[in-house]
DNA sequence: GCAGAACCGTACCGTACGGTACGATAGAGG
DNA sequence: CCTCTATCGTACCGTACGGTACGGTTCTGC
């Protein structure tokens, strides 16, 4: 289950039926639907245990994103001889992996509440969210390019930065606007087929049709 | 001053102010601060005309965006003959001026507010933030690579995929990253440069160079 | 079977918010 | 000079939140 020796406190059962409970009422209502009285009574609870477990409402919050975090994990199977056409395949897995996530219900609203408590300079839940939830993410997908730049496949000096050009190809401004309440897209197998052409096509060492890109004929 | 006549109540001068100080809380305290007492003590008004004015909170807080939209203005000089080097710094001043806009203590304030209040599907806030702040910025690079395919320096089949394409080289992660309190970018300026070099290395009709993809040596 | 801990449900407290009401003040118009 | 309107400052109200306290109940270890 857990890969990696994170420190970290761990809830017991019982608690993460809580966070769990405390999840549900944050998707469902908004941050303002997440009080502590309400999620006692949701969970069957008592407002002496919230405390007594959280310490207070950040505490809580907090443990809300560790208690996700801990629930997505990566598996990072490398080995295998990587071809253009597989590392292709990998990178739009990703890609799709990536948009699923970033449009899920409980990421969405843990980055609401990260962000609407945000202010200029310093969140400890949006350093929370970043690390946690980012971390995976991150390094599967540099994991991934790595990979293809020792193959020969990919091209670059940077590989945060060539990460970062995959991400914006991916996501561009879709994330802030589903976070601003906007459906997120029909077809995300198309963009991520979309945009991984373009990284491809940017980083590749192998020529690229041009048919993916949308720049020829065709839908 | 204003270009178009779009509809839309426009707030009196002394409405205005209130409008600058609920804006100056907003950025200085987040969405806690925003206090209608608050605001009251702060710009020298009754409470009793705020509800006059703005009708309820959610009310001010459209109001604060039409406000601030208001204020930004993207002058639209087309007009002249385009070459690939006028494209490019076009492209590259928009590039910059997006960067700094995101990176605006007012526009983060507000953005984090609407998401703050968002909650999955529908929210008032966001939409209004979605149409207002990003109408101008949209039209204008739309125009701007519209214009690049019609001089044949650009070639897409989508003009709306492109922008979105530009838009995600440009911004990536970043947008979101701040919103969570994050700083932003050392070097605009740079980034600008090279996501304005993949976008035309990826639509552009003519060779670029590899220089500015740091795809070859040189930092 | 019993002691102790953990926990539940409820009641309670102080505070602070959104929103309303009211008297006082100040210009504008005649 | 008078009146009307707009606004200010303050007081007020109901509510709901975060956090604490307490008695009753269940669970655990011996």
């Amino acid at each position: 289950m857990r890969a990696d020796a994170t420190d970290m406190p761990e809830f017991s059962p019982r608690q993460n039926a809580v966070l769990e409970q405390a999840l549900r009422l944050l998707v469902e209502g908004g941050e303002k639907a997440l009080t502590t009285s309400g999620l006692a009574r949701a969970a069957n609870c008592s407002k002496e245990s919230l405390y007594k477990w959280f310490g207070d409402r950040e505490g809580l919050l907090a443990a809300m994103i560790a208690h996700q975090a801990s629930k997505v994990r990566t598996f990072e199977r490398s080995g295998e001889r990587l071809t253009a056409d597989l590392l292709r395949d990998h990178l739009e897995l990703f890609a799709r992996d990536l948009l699923e996530v970033l449009a899920g219900d409980v990421s969405l609203a843990l980055n609401r509440l990260a962000i609407g408590q945000a202010n200029r300079e310093g969140s400890k839940l949006g350093k929370l969210l970043l690390e946690h939830g980012r971390r995976q993410i991150d390094r599967r997908a540099m994991a991934l390019i790595d990979q293809g730049k020792r193959a020969g496949l990919l091209r670059f000096d940077n590989a945060d930065a060539a990460y970062h050009t995959l991400y914006g190809l991916i996501v561009s401004d879709l994330h802030v606007r589903m976070l601003l309440g906007e459906l997120g897209l029909k077809d995300n197998v198309r963009q991520a087929e979309k945009a991984v052409a373009a990284f491809l096509s940017l980083h590749g060492t192998q020529k690229q049709s041009a048919d993916a890109l949308g720049v020829s004929a065709g839908r």
